[in-house]
DNA sequence: ACAACGCATCGACAAACGTCGAAACAGGAG
DNA sequence: CTCCTGTTTCGACGTTTGTCGATGCGTTGT
């Protein structure tokens, strides 16, 4: 088949290759908006993290990875977002970067999975300072 | 009084004239990221939502408005964050755009508060997506 | 009327960003 | 080993962004 491409469902029981993560366990910070002001320190770690979502590109695929069935996706799954595969795939690096997203190789492909530290902080944030 | 610049909390009962605001009453949208994946044309209304977020100078703006007594601020109370009056200036604008904050002139100073309806949005995408 | 203050706008500039095609890298298949 | 496919990296390019000083506008007080 040569154009049947991406026929997989998260296959398990594979030998697991760990990618270059920046942040494995790191949560950031912070209290609710509405609370105390942001630190400069704080800020700038934060507003890191919004940037990494700012950009329509990369918010749908974040949001992609996200939805997708068994919390994980392959980028061959992910890809057709309207712009050339190089872009997709610096793209990704930014949210992975940004400690919104995880990578792993599994043979042939490249999976990633939402980290949920980062995106919990982001959320406490938010959700308080809505009143 | 030369120098005691901004000694005023909220003094009530005066003369509200309203500044240019873009949507009054806009809530976007949405479904938390973890269900479906966005639609292009939502991505592009999210995005300049955390866009909007993305910078340090303008996330601590913000923080000081929504954490400020009374919920708003004038800009003279948070103006004090690194950058130049007219940066502080064009921050505030950006936010204004986005729908994050609001505006209003009283007398000499104008008033920033914080618009609900875009943070709530935001909250609902990333606490859900939280598992 | 005039000066002083608070805030917004304008124009300019360097840095950062999103995008692409070309090339490099990694695994699987023949 | 060699080809093919999936993914990342590399340079380059045009656009956007954050920042500033200078200027303008509206209000207050003298």
């Amino acid at each position: 088949m040569r154009f049947g491409g991406c026929q997989h469902r998260h296959m398990s029981n594979l030998e697991v290759i760990e990618l270059p993560v920046l942040e494995p366990e790191a949560v950031p910070c912070c209290t609710p908006l509405t609370e105390a002001p942001l630190s400069e320190e704080d800020s700038v770690t934060m507003a890191a993290m919004f940037k990494a979502l700012s950009d329509p590109v990369r918010l749908r695929l974040f949001s992609r990875v996200a939805s997708h069935e068994g919390g994980e996706a392959c980028v061959c799954d992910i890809q057709d977002v309207g712009v050339s595969q190089p872009t997709v795939s610096h793209h990704l690096k930014k949210l992975r970067e940004a400690g919104l997203l995880t990578s792993e190789r599994r043979g042939t492909w490249v999976y990633y999975r939402v980290a949920p530290n980062t995106l919990a902080a982001m959320a406490t944030m938010l959700t308080a300072a809505t009143r």
